[in-house]
RNA sequence: GCCCCUGUGGCUCAACGGAUAGAGUAUUGGUCUUCGGAACCAAGGAUGGGGGUUCAAAUCCCUCCAGGGGCACCA
């Protein structure tokens, strides 16, 4: 089966070249064909504003336009549509038959787990990488508002067909691991606080030769950091990101690329090609040649390497090594400042274009009415483990996935608790459940074959499986232009047409074959409810 | 000063340049002798200000106002 929205889009450009060739139409090149669906019911189930766009460039009245495209529309005469209508300043709006529609219920059944899977991807490769948060403290709902969106993304991806790997890059290298050990210490360069410190101190103290770590030696402090920061992932974040509903498949340190040379070996290579330069004792890299606004250090004074320098080697491992395609890094606002840096390293190894960073934008949390910034420096935060003791990863994912990524999110534990006993997410699982429930109460072994698919024609039934069929689609422009939150929005108005269906029609009624169709549509329903819900990983309970 | 993001009903958010700006929540009123009421139906209420482009602007351009972030030999 196409998507039914590459099926009109095919139509209308196969119309107007007919239109051309009896020249009815003069000859221009077609741009992409926009199909969307229109708000109002009365305008169709899809519609486009071909007619307008091409009125443009012809300088000819819209309305002419489409009248000429939809007479070739109706000599073509698709089965798949009841009818097509034009309308005011030139809009052209399909109208899908029932029998289309009612067709659809058996295709989605067949496919079952595999509705919507898509071609997109060709195999290729594609590695996403989110939170990757500092290994100095325990996740916060800041630092970690990437995971529900680069999860999801990558389940997108997948789905489209695409190879997907998610990783975290743990940067377990460099001033903050010296600083986190500082902080362990306790002594006067401690830099981070909260009670995690506190349980770290207690810890690695107990476990070592308390007198060389107390003697206060830059060593020591960085030794004491390295062991803080392994405990760090493996004990907190680890279990935190486990509990968020992520499944990583792969957890890369920035120390192994020190380790085995990888950094040393990217610097060589920028020095070969002359894009390297010494300054006040640095060494610095030219990345204004690639657009950056200024250059940038890769060695330091000190012989120390930047982090840019680590993560460009890193970057040269993604696309030499692994062979991704196309790699897209998923980082908090504050990093802004460093795109141009990593952007213009990726350049200059000639991986231009491959490279994606998405910015997702800050969440301020409000304490006691004031506004305030999380800093695990400060120790104001709020950490992903309370929010999900509080309101369970379901909840905390919906809340997450509902809002666009470039929302500046305030955060009121207050406000979150209170909406999450009415969170969306709950009347979504609600109609899943209420599935299973009359599926229960059935206990009705159907024959496909014998299915009358012809009874489903009360328009609750027809409108239900207009959201069915509209699946796909969300899952193609999601790949496309990774608006996320088109998900939980797409997956609440699917519940919402089952809901009414279940209002106006009963499953479970005296007239047997009534009884059977639907029965048939709303298997179909709890399909394409369980895939939806598997994508945005958020469970699908069997009952509530 | 320069760069990025944001400003939509009381609150939290949607809206590929499209048609009467769509939901949730709150408020008010209604449905029900329930295949699970965590449901359904209805009412009121919104695009920060000002210009411009367009047949069409929340969306694009300019400007002003407000908020967040960035302009390190920190990561």
């Amino acid at each position: 089966m196409n998507m039914i929205r590459e099926d009109i889009r095919n139509l209308i450009e196969k119309a107007i070249k007919e239109a051309q060739k009896e020249k009815k139409l003069p000859k221009f090149k077609i741009n992409k064909v926009l199909i969307e669906h229109p708000e109002n019911k009365k305008f169709g189930d899809y519609s486009t504003n071909t007619a307008m766009q091409i009125s443009k460039t012809l300088k000819k009245d819209p309305m002419e336009i489409s009248k000429i495209i939809n007479n070739r529309l109706s000599i073509i005469n698709p089965k798949f549509l009841e009818k097509i209508e034009i309308a005011k300043p030139g809009f052209i709006n399909f109208f899908i038959s029932k029998e289309f529609l009612q067709n659809q219920v058996l295709d989605i059944l067949k496919k079952e787990e595999k509705f919507s899977d898509l071609a997109l991807g060709r195999k290729k490769k594609i590695q996403i990488e989110f939170i990757s948060a500092n290994p100095t403290g325990p996740l916060t709902i800041g630092n970690a508002r990437g995971g529900p969106f680069g999860d999801v993304l990558g389940n997108v991806f997948k789905k489209a067909g695409f190879k997907i790997e998610k990783a975290y890059y743990i940067n377990d290298f460099g001033k903050q691991i010296l600083a986190l050990g500082h902080s362990v210490l306790k002594d006067k360069e401690a830099v981070y606080k909260g009670e995690y410190i506190n349980e770290l101190n207690k810890k690695i103290l107990a476990r070592s030769n308390a007198r060389s770590v107390l003697g206060g030696k830059e060593k020591d402090s960085l030794k004491v950091g390295q062991k803080a920061a392994k405990i760090i992932i493996d004990e907190m974040i680890k279990k935190t990101v486990r509990k968020m509903g992520i499944k990583y498949d792969k957890w890369f340190f920035e120390s192994q690329l020190h380790k085995t040379g990888k950094v040393d070996e990217i610097i060589e290579f920028l020095k070969k090609k002359k894009l390297v330069y010494k300054k006040d004792g640095a060494l610095w890299f030219k990345s204004s040649k690639y657009n950056d606004n200024r250059d940038r250090v890769l060695v330091k004074q000190d012989g120390s390497k930047t982090y840019l320098a680590g993560d460009i080697a890193y970057h040269r491992h993604k696309f030499e090594k692994e062979k991704f395609t196309k790699v897209i890094d998923v980082w908090g606002a504050d990093h802004y400042g460093d795109i141009s840096g990593l952007k213009a390293g990726t350049e200059a190894l000639g991986y231009k274009d491959k490279l994606e960073i998405i910015l997702h934008q800050f969440v301020t949390i409000l304490r006691k009415g004031e506004k305030q910034r999380m800093s695990k420096r400060k120790g104001v935060y709020y950490t992903m483990d309370e929010l999900l003791d509080e309101v369970g990863s379901d909840v905390m994912r919906f809340f997450f996935l509902q809002k666009s990524i470039n929302t500046h999110l305030n955060f009121d534990i207050a406000l979150a608790k209170e909406q999450s006993e009415k969170n969306p997410v709950y009347y979504i699982q609600y109609a899943y459940a209420r599935i299973h429930s009359i599926l229960r109460k059935a206990q009705n072994n159907y024959q496909l074959s014998i299915i009358n698919f012809q009874l489903l024609k009360h328009p609750s039934e027809l409108n239900l499986i207009k959201q069915l069929i509209r699946f796909p689609e969300v899952v193609e422009d999601t790949a496309k232009d990774y608006q996320v939150q088109r998900i939980p929005q797409y997956a609440f108005g699917l519940a919402s047409a089952f809901h009414q269906f279940y209002r106006d029609c009963k499953v479970i009624t005296e007239d047997k074959a009534l009884f059977q169709s639907r029965l048939v549509l709303i298997e179909a329903t709890k399909v394409v409810l369980k895939n939806t819900l598997d994508l945005m990983g958020i469970s699908a309970p069997k009952k509530m």
